[in-house]
Order: structure tokens, then C-alpha cells, then sequence
DNA sequence: CTGAAAGCGCTTACAG
DNA sequence: CTGAAAGCGCTTACAG
């Protein structure tokens, strides 16, 4: 009962293997009949041509790598839905690598590219010279989602990370806001970064001072120092880089007694599941993390079509975000 | 600057392809000098077997996949961190198939066999004829991941479903809770049947009345039919089988006034951060799904090794369970 | 439009 | 302990 092979195919059709490599690989250039004829075949006893043979034969293996840090986070897993419904479309299969280790980095990647994937969706968050180096000397079409490539040089998919800030920093400046608080992640991460730049260009450009602090990203932590911060001081705004600690924030302040958004209003970035399961419902930029990923392997589908690689004029996609207003601001 | 092949190291160390892929193969059959200068050279180059000739000459792929219905849900990623450790661990790279729609059950299987992965991490909720059948049919091992498979032909790795809700249901009772709701997914999940039959027997076994529900699986509807329902009755306690289900549920519930835990108390399946992020933080059933997706690929391996197959007397592994209680239960 | 043949980069009996 | 050779299951110029 095992697999059927391509000769099995062959026989079954009387005809030569080349032929069903045609019908699979180049269907026009196989009479129709012949064509028909070997797809039944194929239909009927269910082949399905051998992953590995097919991708050393022809050097394309219609698989994509996506490389990521750590899938604990939520959004990362929306991220790959989205890749995985695109790359379902184009015919394409997932090969999953996650390492976390800086100094596996270059062995990592070596292994990666021995997985002999047709292009590579790297989700990383420190872009280091090491990186850089290894990304450079790729093989295959590489393409960053949601962090932007240091030196433009390669592809990138995702949004305008400091636009938004600036947006929404603004807009809350206008609701006569004056004391916004920013709060970032202590770990560098280039989209908090940006975020933090936004922010604070627009604080100042409304002649405001922009008052930024730095938290872990353990909950436990946080609430700690979250509730020590209150306790000196309650900004009009707050705004946190991530849902959870928004919602951490918002919850300190709430166990004080502090009203939100009456006294204190709150606005987290991403709007996952948890926005909605805070009461009251957070105010969120929306950060559609499915549709980068769908969007970054319909963009890496078409680099790997042409051929291009990283050296080649790459694509900055920049998918549209929305801020959702809820019960955490006020008019 | 392409990668170098096998014969690239064959000829910088001297040696014939068969030694190099013996060191890497069987390197006890290698002279230590010869092994010890083919692996410098190996590092020095930074070469890493190319994974689809490997593949196919040995019919061994070191490769799993990781078939799921959907990403979406933040446990799902968990598992996987698990799977990923583990499979790191022992050398095993990861294929992700994900697939929700059942018309393509056998076609989507078809391709997953075709991959040419050693082995199969099956996370699947409703277990169907025609999935059964494929999965019998499959030459490579597959193991079930958090669900118990039918008629216990096939190996799995979870935890026992009906013992914690039965544990959980029975300590609410000891401490003198007699109005217990158990709320339920419309969608006939195998892990919701179980832990309802633990509940049901818990409460019978107890004398008293059990009572479900089932809500959908969707935030908008859920929220709508829980304040719906709390109009009419507010239990003593309310078990829902998902945290996010849980948390809804309460927050209907204080938006109503109702203090929690004092006038119901609340409790959900899984432990998600969802569970830390609510306020009050909810009591859960702990459900260690990281720690399932590790066991599961440590399991594997050792199936893959013995070259087990589904026919074989598989194992069914138990992974521990604990109940964490916070502050939506009361003693 | 179709077939025979070479080749993709490895592994593994088989000799020695 | 090591090498020469066959073979894994495909694809793709090359002829015809």
C-alpha cells in the first residue's frame, strides 16, 4: 500500500514518465488527450509526486521557510495563518524554523538554506551585522515581515509603524490631551522603535514634552512596576507598544480605583483577542498581522517567480493599518 | 558563492563522498583522524547536506509535520514552541500543514504524505471516518495531539480531559457549591466532550443537577447570549470550557453588577495569558500545552525510530494537569 | 507532441 | 576503515 510512484503513472497511462512530469509541470505542452488521460490516472490513484525527488530534480522545491523567534506570542501565529492561506493559493508548502539563540544565528541559517526552501519570510525583531551577512549571502529571495530591513536593502512587509503613532499621538493631542505617556518594551525591538520616533515627533511637534518609559515584557513585572508608576503619577494617556501590557497597565490603574477612561485612558497597539476581552474594551491601533502575512508571501511568491534576490531593487510593502476606538478614550 | 556540495568536501579533505557521508551518518565507522579532518573541513565550509537528496537517498527526511486546523488560537503556537524544542532537540526540522476545510481532507493528506516527513503530529478536533482512514493508510507513524483518537488505534498525547473537569467540579462541591453551569462549544470538539462527561459524572455522582450550555466560539455572540442568560439565572458557579469563553463571561457578568467571586464564581479551561490579563484573574484548569507538544515529539521520535506505524500498540501518554486558583473562586 | 537519457546531491550495501 | 557504483524519484534539455 505504499505510494504510488511516477513509473507507476507511467504504466498505468502507457505512457513515459517525461510525459507525466509534463502533464504535472508544463500541461500545455502535452496533447490534450494524453493530458486528460494521465490526470484521471493521477486523480485515481491519488500520486502525489515525491517532495524531495521533485525539489532535487528541479532545484525548486515550492516550499517557503518562515523563520521566526518564538511562536508563543499571539500575533505570530496570525501572521503565519496569513502565510500559510497565501502560500496554500500558490501551491506552496511551510517549512517552520524557530531558534531564539543569537549564537546559533549562523548555524541556524546554514540550515535553513540546506532545507533547500524556494524563499525565506523572516520575521526578526534585532537585525545584528551577523544577520545581515547571512541574509546577504542568501541564495533564494528573502523577505522581512513587519520590521523594516536595516539599509532598505532587502524586501520588507509591513506597516508604517511610526506613522501610526505619530497618528494616533496626534489625535489625542487634538482631544486636548497634554500628559501622554509612552511606554515601550525594555528589549530593542526596530517596531517599537518607530513606534517610539512617532510618538515623539508628534509630542514635540505640538510643543509637548514626550515622557517615555521602558517595562519588561513579563507580566508579572509589569504589574509591579506599573502600579509604583501610578502611585506617583496618572497620565491623562497612556500608550503601550503591546495589547497585554496596555491591558496590564489599564488593570493597575483600575485596581487603585483610578477610573478609565474617565481619569486615565488607555491605547494599546495590535488589537488582538485580548483588546476585546479587557473590560473596558481596549482602544487599539490595529495591526493587521494576518494580512502581513498573507500580503509578504504574496509578495515573496513573486520574487521567487522572477528570481530575484536580495541584491535586486526589493519591494517595501506597507499595509494599511486602523485605529479602533473603544471604551478605553473618550471623546 | 553557492553551497557547497558533498563532493566539494570529498575533494578538499582528501577522501571519497562515501567517507563524508559516513561521518555524518555513521561516524563510528570513520578512522578518528579521517572523521576528525572531514569535520573541520565540514565546519570550515560551512556545509550542511543538502536536505531534499538526503531525503531521497536514505527515505529519511529528519523532517515531522505538524498538521493543524488553524493558527489562530494562541495555544496552538504553544504547542508548536513545544514541538519545535523538542524536534531541535533530536535533530528533526518541522513541515506545517494547516488545513480547515474537510472536503480537502484527502487531498490535503495526500500532500502531507507526499512531503516525505518521517512522522505526523496530528492536532484534530473531530475525528471523521473518512480522517481515520487516512490516517490508517499513512506509512509513516502519526501520533494524535491533544485529543484522544477513536477506538484507541492510534498513539496520542494529551492530558485527561474528564479527570480534571470531573477533580475541578468535584472540589467545587466539597466547598459547598451546588448550582454549577458548565458551558460548552457548539462545535463538537473530541477534549469539550470529554471534559462535559467529567463534569456530568461529578455532579450526578454528587446528587445534584447538572446543567450545560453551548455557546459559539465567536467574542460578538458569545457576549450577547451570556448576558442573555445571566438575565435569567446567575449560577453559583460557571465553568466555560475555554479561558476566553471564561473571561467573557464574567465580564458580562460584572458589566451586570454581579460581583465576582462573590456572587458567581468562574473558572476556565487552558491558562492562556488571557487568564493573567483579566480582572479579577480567572482560575483555570491548567491545560500544559507547551508541555504536550514536547512530550508529543519526544514520543514520535521514538516511534519514528522503532519504525512504528499506526498498526503498531501504540502509546497513549497523560501529560500532568493542575488547577491554579485566583481570584474568581472563592473557598 | 513524446521518449530515452542524463543528472539533481545524497546514502548505502558491496567489495576490498 | 575506505572507495566505486547503484539507486532514491523526479525534471528537463535533446532528439525525433
Amino acid at each position: 500500500m505504499s505510494q504510488p510512484k511516477i513509473y507507476d503513472i507511467a504504466g498505468a497511462a502507457g505512457v513515459s514518465l517525461a510525459t507525466v512530469s509534463r502533464v504535472l509541470n508544463h500541461p500545455e505542452k502535452v496533447k490534450k488527450e494524453t493530458r486528460e488521460r494521465v490526470l484521471r490516472i493521477i486523480r485515481e490513484k491519488g500520486y502525489k509526486p515525491n517532495a524531495n525527488a521533485r525539489g532535487l530534480a528541479s532545484r525548486r522545491s515550492t516550499t517557503v521557510a518562515i523563520v521566526v523567534p518564538k511562536l508563543t506570542r499571539a500575533s505570530v501565529a496570525e501572521m503565519i495563518q496569513g502565510v500559510s492561506d497565501s502560500a496554500q493559493k500558490y501551491g506552496y508548502t511551510i517549512r517552520l524554523f524557530v531558534n531564539d539563540d543569537p549564537t546559533r544565528a549562523k548555524d541556524f541559517w546554514a540550515e535553513v538554506i540546506a532545507s533547500s526552501v524556494d524563499g525565506i519570510l523572516f520575521l526578526n525583531d534585532e537585525m545584528t551585522q551577523e544577520v545581515y551577512e547571512l541574509v546577504k549571502n542568501t541564495p533564494v529571495p528573502v523577505l522581512f515581515i513587519n520590521s523594516v530591513a536595516k539599509g532598505e536593502q532587502f524586501g520588507s512587509v509591513g506597516i508604517d509603524y511610526q506613522g501610526c503613532a505619530y497618528q494616533i499621538t496626534e489625535e489625542m493631542i487634538r482631544r486636548g490631551n497634554k500628559d501622554i505617556l509612552f511606554v515601550s518594551n525594555e528589549r530593542v525591538y526596530s517596531v517599537n522603535i518607530l513606534m517610539e520616533k512617532g510618538y515623539h515627533a508628534a509630542m514635540v511637534a505640538n510643543g509637548l514634552e514626550p515622557k517615555i518609559i521602558y517595562s519588561s515584557g513579563e507580566l508579572a513585572v509589569n504589574e509591579k512596576f506599573f502600579s509604583e508608576y501610578l502611585d506617583h503619577h496618572v497620565p491623562e494617556v497612556a500608550m503601550l507598544v503591546r495589547d497585554s501590557m496596555a491591558i496590564s497597565f489599564m488593570n493597575s490603574a483600575i485596581r487603585k480605583g483610578i477610573k478609565v477612561p474617565d481619569q486615565l485612558q488607555v491605547i494599546g497597539f495590535q488589537n488582538t483577542r485580548y483588546a476585546l476581552l479587557a473590560n473596558p474594551k481596549l482602544t487599539c491601533v490595529e495591526i493587521p498581522i494576518y494580512e502581513i502575512g498573507n500580503q509578504a508571501m504574496e509578495v515573496l511568491t513573486k520574487l521567487m517567480k522572477e528570481g530575484l534576490t536580495v541584491d535586486s531593487d526589493n519591494p517595501h510593502l506597507l499595509v494599511d493599518y486602523k485605529i479602533i476606538w473603544r471604551e478605553t478614550t473618550r471623546n
